[in-house]
DNA sequence: ATCTTCCACCAGCAAGATCCTGATGGCCGC
DNA sequence: GCGGCCATCAGGATCTTGCTGGTGGAAGAT
């Protein structure tokens, strides 16, 4: 198993470069309860690791209605695999080995399509954030937000309430971690707070942000 | 090639679930015969089966005017196909494997926008888009539009206020993805701009493009 | 209370990313 | 060979980004 890991890390530094956040589970209750409690854009599912039932997973999160997509790795050559996990709600696959850059060209691609029919609007009080469409208002009104912005307004929406640190938004924002010899996330957050209101985003001083 | 139909059986299913009612053919003769006799909502047509003939199936029965939407799945990479696809009438197409949801919304939106005009032709603003003829007009006046244009302009209307990525449209428009190698998809919606009107697509920064 | 220290804020700026468009040459079908 | 379409280039226009420096204010120490 020692390498299952190793392939799980691989591909989620890979993600974390082409602009993905990422988080892993490695057995199947934790993934269970990572994909039923969280809210994700996508999920990449191995089939091929013994004692895991993913496919077990992949059921109970669709019996869940979490309707996110899933892509599942299979093995090459397990053909029965890969046909069962698409009946299983799975929306694409790919056979390992992989390369990379192709699974995070692929999960894009599933992130778009379902954004297409899922209503991306997110609400929280006087605002509003269409993801799909970019548009976002305050108390009716549009604003006009840059990509980094909105990507930022995009990640508090996602978790009102909790605290969010500097750390995490960059991680976030910029896949590098380049360690805090600047204050970008301050600046962005000042740049949210003028083009919508002062208390949107509440800064609890030493720990980082929250929005509620 | 033994799970075609259990292909087309999920599909069935799903949409029965969505709340289509569905019939199948597998083959050319008989999907010839069903929409030729039968009248449909609209049809959903599998390019990847060999001996089967899915374009001429279609081209026969736009020969004969029906002219009931058209959804073609394909194979993904081949892109000739589903050009071809296009060209011979078809009004969207979705790459395998595919999300039995999706296809779903897709057909929903294809009939919706077929019982509300009847034919073919796309109308936003002062646009209107031809899909069966590749005619396009502006504020009435016709306006000449090469192949790849078309081929643009045909996206964009399917996607009215969605940001459209540089990507997505490469990715359409061409068989594969090589990003920021050249400026080809600016140069085009450039030459849309010119021959419409400059705010006709707008260019959301970072992000893509957006028609609304 | 007052002071001190440190963290956070934000206007403005320069560098760089991103996009636009006229021009050029190659390619394909006729 | 000719005409139209296509991809690409290059220069310039425009917008975004990340940073700086001075200011304001909070937490902790005295």
């Amino acid at each position: 198993m020692e390498d299952d890991r190793d392939i799980a890390q691989r591909l989620g530094e890979g993600l974390a470069e082409a602009g993905f956040s990422v988080e892993y589970a490695y057995n199947g209750p934790d993934g269970l309860s990572l994909g039923t409690d969280d809210s994700f854009d996508a999920a990449v599912l191995d089939l091929g690791l013994p004692q895991m039932q993913g496919l077990d997973v992949l059921k109970e999160w669709r019996r869940k209605s979490r309707n996110f997509p899933v892509l599942i790795l299979t093995a090459r050559g397990t053909w029965s695999e890969k046909v069962d996990g698409l009946n299983a709600g799975a929306d694409d696959y790919i056979t390992k080995p992989f390369h990379v850059p192709e699974v995070a060209a692929r999960l894009k691609a599933l992130i778009r399509r379902s954004a297409g029919q899922a209503s991306s609007v997110l609400t929280h009080g006087r605002l509003t954030l269409d993801t799909t469409t970019g548009k976002a208002t305050f108390d009716g009104a549009p604003i006009e937000l840059t990509a980094s912005e909105l990507r930022m307004l995009n990640y508090f929406m996602h978790r009102i309430g909790r605290i969010v640190s500097q750390n995490e938004l960059t991680e976030h924002l910029y896949a590098t971690v380049d360690s805090r010899e600047s204050n970008t996330i301050e600046v962005y957050v000042s740049r949210l707070r003028r083009k919508t209101s002062t208390d949107l985003i509440k800064t609890i001083r030493g720990l980082g942000y929250r929005m509620d």
